[in-house]
RNA sequence: GCGCCCGUAGCUCAAUGGAUAGAGCGUUGCCCUCCGAAGGCAAAGGCUACUGGUUCGAGCCCAGUCGGGCGCACCA
């Protein structure tokens, strides 16, 4: 629904449906119209009334259109096309309205059903690549539109610390570099690059060596059972990466409420409990012959029956697979395991960001219910995983239902590959014909996130230096780095989920046209002229009053500026939409999109020197381009929030 | 082989089944005597891969064809 705070208006439409023909509309959809000329709203309703008492739509618009010229708000209403009835709103009206949603927004109905995220999850084992920072932006941004619309969440990253991944950067210790748990310790470069290097050679190492790939199997079965020097080297390679990579987005201000650790999840025997559920419930079966011959398998229905596949969930030799753990903590997140993990503050806890962890050593006190389960789980993983997403929900649906089903969700996304030129630059060799490179871990090869947060960040100063000299060197550096996060936010957020993206170094370092930079500027600017408004003497408090009377505001939109300035309040009155398009689609892009037509409605407004507050022909006329200023400013700095997207001083 | 995703301007992408398919980049012109030009204005650029179908209406839904990508382990 469209002008979600002026719902009202909304449903005496529906009445007024009502009352001319009979028919109760459930939904009303309202559109916007192609040109602002033909109308503020547009009503396709008469479509679907056609089909529902049999008369001609164009016919019902024409009845219609005088009817709702009668409901307070709507100024006109006019026929348009086959049917289309387009609205003229009453400006004044509206706008008093916007402003006072803008400024003292209604407290949000808090929803009581409580919803988790998971993100980031990346292997602790190396450095963050460019592709998890999809992840975790997706991840984080999603997190503020639920918080948005009323949801309590819960944000989770999930910590593979006994995983292959972890395994083979400790064969690389042990074997490439004969390193002690003291000397590994006191490597003191950066940690999580030195480890990078190192995983891509343990790899080179391995070839095709049967006998040093046997050492990753050893090392892999150490680290599970938690036995020996590999495990306490596993410990400390993954709790200090971990550190990196909470360093690392904390950098794009993300941040979690609590860290699950996949050893934590075995020793709380996590499984067993699963397996035991799953055996008594029938959900998986154990095979007598065929190819899975003495396995635990979860049997999958197509959907349109088109046979049936089965999922091995326990090995023939008893061991559990990634998926059957993967169902455990699924249901745990759930609340439907009947078993949970004590937790710990975390070192990197902040009092204004507390940070929890799994643990299976001393619980800390004041631990938040995080075991008390969610209705709704989001689960921030790329496609190349929606198999294994969907048996996991098939393992839940089995065991728990369809509304628990339901209420796994995957937050899938596409892979960051990257373009000819930045691949080149990287030192790949690139094939003429191809297109896009794959990143590829297990080679060393990819764009760490720190480094291209660190580029961002260098052009920023540059960008910042040329325009502005005199700029101390620690202002520079504060608003540099807000520019990066806010481009880099933006570029990874900008494309639909389903989207490859081809990441090109110099298309990412852009700073002009569809960034974020492009809002950042936007609302800068916006603020330097209240702040210029306020110097020169005026009283900013009262012009804004000044400007809250419809009569005043009525002769404004009446003039060529006054559309300018309407189009803009349009499109912010329909933020709410946005938010709630953006949830329900589970699709954040919608929103990137949608601050980008706002700055730019702004732009195109403001730029116009005929439209200076500070030289304002009247007071009447600076107390409403004040108003425009200011209001665009509240609103854009709370969307900006909600993007993730820092807002500098200056640029 | 089966399943999923993608194919829209030179490039990168938009477009809840609705009106004349929109942005950004790039290209070509303008605009700092103007609240900072990371900006604004304008122009050029499209048989929405192809063929059928569904309906008042299809880039979108259905069937098929052709291209491209990814899944379909007793790996994690």
């Amino acid at each position: 629904m469209i002008l979600a705070f002026q719902s009202d208006l909304v449903s005496r439409i529906r009445q007024t449906v009502a009352e001319a023909f009979g028919v109760n509309l459930g939904e009303i959809l309202v559109q916007t119209t192609p040109r602002l000329e033909l109308g503020d709203m547009a009503l396709p309703l008469a479509f679907d009334l056609a089909r529902k008492i049999g008369r001609k739509p164009r016919e019902i618009a024409q009845e219609l259109a005088p009817k709702l010229t009668s409901v307070s708000g709507i100024a006109r209403a006019e026929v348009a096309g086959g049917g289309f009835i387009n609205l003229f709103l009453d400006r004044g009206a509206f706008t008093v309205s916007l402003s006072s949603f803008i400024t003292a927004p209604p407290a949000k109905e808090q929803r009581p059903d409580r919803v988790i995220v998971e993100h980031t999850s990346i292997n602790p084992n190396k450095a963050a690549h460019i592709g998890h920072v999809r992840n975790s932006i997706l991840g984080d941004t999603f997190v503020r539109l639920l918080q948005a619309s009323g949801h309590e969440v819960l944000t989770q990253n999930y910590i593979d610390d006994t995983g292959v991944q972890v395994a083979d950067v400790i064969v690389g210790f042990e074997q490439l570099e004969g390193k002690s748990l003291e000397e590994v310790r006191a490597i003191d470069a950066r940690f999580d690059y030195y480890c990078w290097d190192l995983y891509a050679r343990v790899f080179e190492w391995y070839g095709d060596l049967k006998d040093r790939k046997a050492l990753q199997a050893a090392t892999l079965h150490a680290i599970e059972k938690h036995e020996g020097p590999a495990a306490e080297l596993g410990e400390h390679v993954a709790a200090r990466i971990v550190r990196a990579h909470l360093a690392t987005m904390a950098r794009l201000d993300i941040g979690y409420d609590l860290l699950v650790r996949e050893s934590d999840i075995l020793r709380q025997h996590f499984w067993a409990r699963a397996f035991e559920l799953l055996k008594d419930r029938k959900a998986i079966v154990f095979e007598q012959e065929g190819k899975a011959r003495g396995c635990w398998v979860l049997r999958m229905e197509d959907a349109d029956g088109g046979g049936d596949e089965s999922k091995i969930i326990v090995r023939s030799n008893g061991t559990v697979t990634y998926t059957g753990k993967d169902i455990a903590y699924q249901l745990w997140k759930l609340g439907k395991l009947g078993l949970d993990f004590r937790y710990r503050r975390h070192e990197e806890s902040r009092p204004e960001r507390p940070l929890w962890s799994s643990t299976s050593g001393e619980a800390d006190e004041g631990a938040p219910a995080f075991g008390a389960g969610a209705s709704l789980v989001f689960n921030v993983i790329d496609v190349g995983q929606s198999y294994p997403q969907r048996v996991v929900k098939a393992g839940v649906a089995a065991l728990a239902g369809p509304e628990a089903a339901a209420g796994t969700r995957h937050l899938g996304y596409e892979k960051v590959v990257l373009s000819k030129a930045t691949a080149r630059e990287l030192g790949y060799e690139v094939d003429e014909e191809g297109g896009a490179v794959k990143v590829s871990g297990r080679r060393g090869l990819g764009v760490k996130a720190d480094d291209l947060i660190d580029a961002l960040e260098a052009k920023a100063r540059n960008e910042i230096a040329t325009r502005d000299p005199e700029r101390l060197p620690g202002e520079r550096a504060k608003a540099a780095r807000d520019v990066a996060v806010g481009a880099l936010r933006y570029f990874m957020l900008r494309f639909s989920r389903n989207r490859i993206i081809t990441f090109d170094m110099e298309e990412a370092l852009a700073f002009t046209g569809e960034t974020g930079p492009y809002i950042q500027n936007s609302v800068v600017r916006a603020r330097s002229i209240l702040a210029k408004v306020a110097s020169e003497g005026h009283d900013v408090g009262a012009l804004l009053g000044r400007a809250h009377d419809r009569d005043l505001l009525k002769t404004f939109f009446a003039t060529p500026e006054g559309d300018s300035a309407w189009s803009l309040f349009l499109a912010m009155a329909r933020t709410e939409e946005a938010i709630e398009t953006a949830v329900r689609t589970e699709e954040p892009s919608v929103m990137t999109r949608h601050a980008f037509q706002i700055a730019q409605a702004f732009h195109g407004y403001y730029q116009n020197p005929a439209h200076s507050v500070l030289r304002a022909e009247t007071e009447d006329l600076r107390a409403v381009r004040l108003l425009v200023v200011h209001l665009f400013v509240r609103h854009t700095t709370d969307i900006a929030g909600l993007l993730g997207i820092p807002i500098p001083d200056r640029m």
